[in-house]
DNA sequence: CCATTTTCTTAATCTACATTAATGTGTAGC
DNA sequence: GCTACACATTAATGTAGATTAAGAAAATGG
């Protein structure tokens, strides 16, 4: 077993590499993110203690992901293989994650993905800067911002 | 095992429906789609010959996705537990197509979804109208209508 | 075939969100 | 207490794509 200790910032692995790993989060804070063509970037997802956070690549494919870590972590590197044989129910409900997140993408405005986000995922909220959450929304700091006050504002 | 023959329209599967089946595709073509509040269609996935159609909710949660046939078909109706054991290197491909279509809808502007959608999956835009492909990219036909022809335009 | 319905295109207007840029606020180190 | 840096907010302007509506083209059924 492969237990490994990451300082904030560091970098597990990046767009491109063969032979990515898995992580499991026994402590700390991971994301996995892309940079689009405009080196812009898109946040994938976040990976708080006891979730794993991989790229979906075969092992002899380049895979389409950077993971860092966005707090110093303690993170169990695994083979994907592995990780496969894990649990069926947990694969289960992680393509559930992404199933609802396309769905989300397509079909709510970024105000309701929101309020989406922070009832799903309260803990989060509190540990990552704005612009991250945007990011992974899939919108600007900018218009996160706008949307919240909007909200909170009485309607007339 | 559990070969069902599919009329175009028949519908194999409700939002919302508790106990809901994979589908496995001998031949013709499966959709599965969400309908927003607002009333509007977003279909999630196709579902050609070979493929799988499902939803990820557990079998005792509701689901997330409506399943209807978009040409008369034949499909073998499976538990979800039995899909899950058919092959590991199947769910990964799964995964990472899900993967790359959030990816996409949150880096890629609709001309290119559109463009990586045709290469992809080439076979599937000579068989269903356009006006799918646009609800599968997330965007309105009249949008990608315009897309279209403005690809086509030379630059200046 | 013809008639009807479905699908596609075009164009005008509208809106959510992006971009840019400036200002504000916090907090960490010195 | 300053200074700096990282982050958040606000506001002005720009733009991709939505909406609406009309007409053209293509598919479908009798």
């Amino acid at each position: 077993m492969n237990k490994i200790n990451v300082k904030k910032k560091q970098v597990l692995q990046r767009k491109g590499n063969l032979q990515s790993k898995g992580y499991i989060v026994e402590s700390g804070l991971l994301r996995s993110y892309t940079i689009d063509k405009n080196g812009k970037e898109h946040i994938f997802m976040f990976g708080p203690e006891g979730w794993i956070v991989t790229d979906y690549a075969a092992a002899d494919e380049p895979c389409d992901l950077y993971i860092d870590a966005l707090e110093d972590s303690v993170v169990i590197q695994i083979e994907k293989s592995t990780e496969l044989e894990i649990d069926l129910k947990k694969i289960m409900k992680r393509m559930r994650v992404l199933q609802r997140r396309i769905i989300m993408l397509m079909s709510e405005s970024a105000i309701d993905r929101y309020n989406h986000f922070v009832s799903t995922y309260p803990t989060i909220v509190q540990r990552v800067p704005q612009y991250m959450i945007a990011s992974y929304l899939g919108i600007t700091p900018e218009a996160l911002s706008a949307a919240k006050s909007q909200r909170l504002k009485p309607r007339k």
